[in-house]
DNA sequence: ATTATAATGTTAATATATTCACATTTTATG
DNA sequence: CATAAAATGTGAATATATTAACATTATAAT
């Protein structure tokens, strides 16, 4: 069900729900598909798109539930158990995002941290215990984790990667800068920071002609 | 010149002179076609595309000479004068980028952090002097700011995005979890780390059948 | 009640991105 | 020197993504 979704779909149903979880705290009930459109910067037409391919309905004249629109998309996305997430690597970054994910959304739970300094580990940092990745797969299978986001120097990235897969993790998120490889059966995503920075660097020269 | 690279080659090639720089410290002169879509998780005919697209011929049997591979890529992607950028919002996640940004790329320079944090004002954090958000238009012109990133929280967005323009910005990159609006001279890009993460997630729940 | 307006939903058209297929050529090898 | 192997470069084909065009219809205005 709902496995042939485009990946650039996926990603926009993300931004539509917390665009429109904005717009249930504000109260508003109903948003058309060109309100939507503007928050995101894409066409109404492209809203509409991908909501006919998630096979949810509007009323014409008054737009789509924000509440039932919010549900359908929790459907699709999020698993109906939740996901168990870790941090590798409790430094700047690290910490950065635990802090930021912190009771963000209830289907993606950090539920544990892994370093290798003697310092770190043992202590909980906002609420998730930090582990030695020595125990990373005791820790993975205990906690039924899944996702593994990776903030280790980027010297450390093959081997937490390898870890990672080794105590079966399912799907990687490679904040390094290092490129990893995994194995098919895991879903692997990476970005760098300073890729989206020369890309925006980019297009300011070509944009002063 | 240039100016019709498609938006994902601008993307590989900033990935490229990252994998790039790393064979160039290894002391590796030449790379493959394939060697380099290994690394980035691609095919060889993507390599070739992309650098057909810019114009770089390599030698038959011995591909890409590493060194001017490089160098072209720094040609295309980066402005000749350097690009100097702006952090607005000091905390967490502003000051870990300072930290990793710091002497990755000579040609994008962050030369100014802007809050609103008594505290922080007036302070250097990592070498970046820390002003305050009243003088931004001021320090922008003066120090010839042309990109902000912006990692103010998500209730400053809006306001943070449009003393930016006023002040006469040309690219922004937003990783607040809130869309802001442009006028068409100024060229965004914004991230969430969430629709990452809900990417991953989602793409593990269906691989589990 | 009629008409105009403004929204959805969707097919068809277009644009962008990737891959296939293969001609070409350098180099190594027997 | 002839042959095989392995790489590049690219036109054509395909796949993915977006946009245009428009039929349909609920609602508001007259
Ligand atoms: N700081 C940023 O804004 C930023 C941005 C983009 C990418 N990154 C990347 O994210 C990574 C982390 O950056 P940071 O600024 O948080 O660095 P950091 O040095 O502050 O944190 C790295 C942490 O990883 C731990 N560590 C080292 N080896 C480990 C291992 N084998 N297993 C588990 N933990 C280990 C260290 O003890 C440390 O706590 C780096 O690869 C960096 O390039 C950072
Ligand atoms: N921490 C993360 O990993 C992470 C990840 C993704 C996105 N974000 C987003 O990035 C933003 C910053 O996150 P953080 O964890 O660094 O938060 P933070 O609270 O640590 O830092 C925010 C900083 O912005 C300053 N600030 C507030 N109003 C300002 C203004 N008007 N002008 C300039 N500075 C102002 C604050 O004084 C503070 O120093 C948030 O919008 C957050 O949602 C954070």
């Amino acid at each position: 069900m709902m496995k042939n979704l485009p990946h650039k779909t996926i990603e926009r149903l993300s931004q539509y729900r917390r665009a429109l979880l904005i717009c249930l705290e504000k109260g508003q009930t109903h948003i058309y598909s060109h309100e939507i459109a503007k928050i995101q910067h894409i066409t109404a037409v492209q809203v509409r798109r991908d909501l006919m391919l998630i096979g949810y309905t509007g009323t014409l004249r008054k737009g789509y539930n924000v509440k039932d629109l919010i549900d359908l998309i929790g459907n699709i996305i999020d698993s109906a158990e939740g996901i168990n997430v870790a941090i590798l690597g409790m430094g700047n970054l690290g910490r950065a995002l635990i802090n930021y994910f912190a009771g963000k959304r209830s289907q993606l739970k950090i539920v544990a941290g892994f370093d290798i300094n003697p310092d770190k580990i043992g202590n909980t940092m906002s609420g998730v215990p930090c582990y030695s990745s020595e125990d990373m797969a005791t820790i993975i299978r205990e906690k039924n984790i899944k996702v593994g986001i990776m903030t280790v120097p980027a010297e450390f990235a093959t081997l937490t990667a390898e870890q990672l897969v080794k105590a079966g993790i399912r799907g990687i998120l490679n904040y390094t800068p290092k490129p990893v490889n995994v194995p098919p059966n895991v879903y692997l995503e990476e970005y760098d920071m300073i890729t989206s920075l020369e890309k925006v660097a980019f297009f300011v020269k070509i944009n002063d002609d």
